[in-house]
Formats: C-alpha cells, sequence, structure tokens
DNA sequence: CAGTGGTCTAGACCACATC
DNA sequence: ATGTGGTCTAGACCACTGG
C-alpha cells in the first residue's frame, strides 16, 4: 500500500502523525480518552500497522500520546499521570521529598496585552487577555510568585471562582475547563534581586537574590498559548534540570 | 533468528543495545569514528537488521550515537557537529545572538575529595581529585565562573598547559585527550548573592544576584565523572530549557 | 555504481489487560 | 478467549553519499 510520491516528499509515517495530530487537535480523541488501535488506524489510512506504529511512536516520544501494553494508546493528560507531575514543574525540595505544592490565587484581572505579551503570544497588541497571580506554596511556605498571562479568546469563563475550585494542577485546568492542552514550554532564568512586593509575599527580604523564569508553553502545532514569569526563592528549593 | 527467552527477560534489541554500549565504552569505536553498518552487526551478533536498527535507535535517542543517511552511524562526539554544541551550554545571550564563549582558566590544583563530592562521584572520601576553576567569557566580559572538579584517576596528565594549549570545548578536550565522553548531566539551579571574590571576578557588585548552577555529569552506565558549580551573571545573558 | 541508513510491508509470535 | 501494544523477522524499495 505504498503511496506514490506525490507532491509531498514527507514519509508516509509523517503524514499520518500529522493527520493524527490534526484529530487530537481537532478533539476527537480527549486527553486521556483512547485512540483507536494500530489496525483500526492502519485501514482507516489505508496503510500497514507498522506505518502507524512508527507514527505514534513519534508521538509517545514528544508525550502527546501514551502506549500502555495491553490496553491501548491514550492520549497524554495533565489530569492524571503522576509520571508526567513533574514535566512542567522543576522546582524541587532541597531535601529531596517530593512535595507537590499548593497554588493560592492572588488575584485575577483582565486587560491588554502589552508589546512584549502580543509578541510572544503571537496576539495583536492590545488584544484582550486574562492575567493570573499566584503563590506556590510547599509545606505551607510561598516559594514561586507566578504572574500567568492567557489569551482571553481561548480561555472564556475564566474566573477567580472557577480556579479556586478546582482541584488539580493548572494545566489540568486549562485542559479540562478549556480545552487547552500544553506540550512544550521554553524557559528563560535569571537570577535576579527581590522587590518589596514579590519579597512581601515570599516571606523575604528585599534584595534576596530569586529565580525568575520566563516561560511560554505551546499547544498543538507550536501556537503559543501561555505566558508566564514566576519568581522563586531557593532557600529550601532549587530548580532541577536534566541535560540529555 | 529469535533467541530462546533465556534467564534475561529484556527484549533483544536492548540486550543489543548493552552489547553496543559495553564496546564503545571499551573504545572499540571512538568518538567521530562510525560504528559497523547494521547489516555487518545484525551478522555479528546473529539477529536481523531490524532488530539491529531498534537497537541503534534507542543509541541515537540518547545522543549516544548519530546516524547520518548514506554514509552511516557515528559515535557522537563533543568535538565536531555544531547541532550539540549547545547541548550542555544552556546560557545564551539575551539579545538572541549566538556565541559561543571563551574559556580563561584561573587556576588548577590537586586536592582531595570532601565528602560532598566524594557522594556526588561515587568516590571515598579524601580520594584524589583535580579542581578547575575558570571564567566564560562572552564578547571578552565574563558571565560564568566555573569550578569543576574531576577524579584524578580518570584525568591524568591533566595539566594548565594543556588545557590552555587545547582549542575547543571542554567536553571534547576530556574526550580526545582522555577518553572520557560525557552523555548526560544533571543541573539544580539556585539564586544567590555574589561574594567579594565570584563580583570581582564576574566585574558586578558584592550582592549582585547569580545564578548558581550545580551539575553532575555522567559517561557511559550512568557513571558520574564531574561536578562542577557554576556562578552566572544574567545581566545580559540567560540560562535557556526546553521543556518536550 | 555500490553501500549506507530510511521507509514500508506482511506476517508471526510474545506480553499484558480484560472479560 | 480476545484484543491491545511490543518484539522479531524477511524482504523490498527509496534516498542519500561517495567513489
Amino acid at each position: 500500500m505504498n503511496s506514490a510520491p506525490g507532491p509531498s516528499f514527507q514519509p508516509l509515517y509523517l503524514q499520518i502523525k500529522d493527520l493524527l495530530t490534526q484529530s487530537l487537535d481537532a478533539g476527537e480523541w480527549k486527553p486521556g480518552e483512547s485512540i483507536p488501535s494500530e489496525i483500526v488506524l492502519a485501514a482507516r489510512y489505508k496503510v500497514s500497522q507498522g506505518t502507524v506504529r512508527n507514527a505514534i511512536a513519534v508521538l509517545a516520544a514528544e508525550n502527546i500520546v501514551v502506549r500502555r501494553q495491553g490496553k491501548g494508546t491514550f492520549v497524554a493528560t495533565h489530569t492524571e499521570e503522576q509520571s508526567s507531575l513533574f514535566r512542567f514543574l522543576r522546582i524541587r525540595r532541597a531535601d529531596g521529598v517530593d512535595e507537590y505544592p499548593h497554588s493560592r490565587l492572588l488575584d485575577l484581572r483582565r486587560g491588554k496585552a502589552t508589546a512584549e505579551v502580543a509578541r510572544m503570544l503571537l496576539l495583536r497588541p492590545g488584544e484582550a487577555v486574562i492575567v493570573l497571580r499566584r503563590v506556590l506554596e510547599y509545606s505551607g511556605e510561598p516559594v514561586v510568585l507566578d504572574e500567568i498571562t492567557l489569551p482571553a479568546a481561548l480561555f472564556r469563563g475564566l474566573t477567580r471562582a472557577r480556579y479556586d475550585a478546582y482541584r488539580g494542577s493548572t494545566y489540568s485546568f486549562f485542559e479540562t475547563q478549556f480545552g487547552v492542552r500544553m506540550v512544550r514550554a521554553d524557559e528563560r532564568i535569571k537570577a535576579i534581586a527581590a522587590d518589596a512586593t514579590s519579597g512581601e509575599i515570599l516571606d523575604v527580604p528585599a534584595g534576596t537574590p530569586l529565580l525568575a523564569v520566563e516561560r511560554v508553553a505551546y499547544t498543538y502545532g507550536d501556537r503559543p498559548v501561555e505566558w508566564r514569569r514566576g519568581l522563586c526563592t531557593t532557600r529550601k528549593h532549587y530548580y532541577l534540570n536534566q541535560l540529555g
């Protein structure tokens, strides 16, 4: 069933991968659900099972889907899977204990995209955004002060009450409540001095060195949908990174 | 040619991968050289070409080898390959220009492993180590102050003169001069204040916030062979990380 | 041209999960 | 027992490299 070379020079399995990605993006299969079996997909796309396997292998390597022997292939989710709980959270306790922090929302406001945010999120300057400020607490102690900027168009109905009512990680919240699934992010880290405001919130003196972590997060198709800046005390915590 | 299940429950291709890793570790093929073709390896190990492909695919995913269509499969190296120039160097210029820094060695001394270093490098406390201090300069400006601790047993003959004489990255130096190839590293990042010494070297006032990046680097078989602590000014630079 | 890795297929069997 | 993904094989052909 080898398709003719055609105008596209992409290998078949990457074309299949793109088709699967489109279906995922369109919501044909939702996070946590299983996608059709390899045999069914092979019939659907008129290719061999091996080619489908190859396509799915790429999606699995990108953490878009998760394969479970004997059960099926599932759309990855931020909701379950402790394994990926720390995929987008690199702050760890210095004493080595694994702890997932509690989030406390400080405020939520609607505003217009600044030039910088508009550039990062590919919005028009002045386009409507939602800005959340929150604190991440480990064992009750404030450690991270986050400012999260979101395109309002994608997060209609996001209110303080809904955020507070949700149990789970932020990306789980975005995924289940707004259908926006984060698949990738870039971070830029600097060291800065705490100012009066952030120092007070994080319970450190002004001037204390903090990690400043700026993040752009992307959904399917490399579309940026979140801009974030976190200030983090590293008195009892550190940022963990694995270089492969 | 399916081998009997045997006492090992590992799939064949992972067993092949381990055999290849052993050969790499033993220096049968050196960095930059090509390994035998898939067909030759399949004959050598009495398995099908597909199984060898699978084994090599894992090694390629771990950046242990590099596959080049039409040419062969090569042992990855820190010496060539601009693509991997920044794999272990995450500090970038804030203005976006790609620049590889120049290294200036401050001093090199021999000493004994402290308890902390011994634990990190799996040495006996007091075992001989070599400690390098150096500055990374971008466009002539000091940006990173590194302290690098190495097990003396693996780096015999490492002298200031040899370090200064070498042209290329540090890991390229280790690889070509001492046969120690880094394949993986863990980093822990904190924000600290510059003290008088580091401030002077990095040309910032004491108290300036700096990134403190601690690294343990590993060679084949997850053996730790380098401990490093870098202090980095983030006035014109940042630490880049990609979360996948 | 020959040799390499890259893709695709078809089929067999294994390991695991579920009923 | 059935269905899933995981492994392994054998063979064909494609795309790229270099003599």
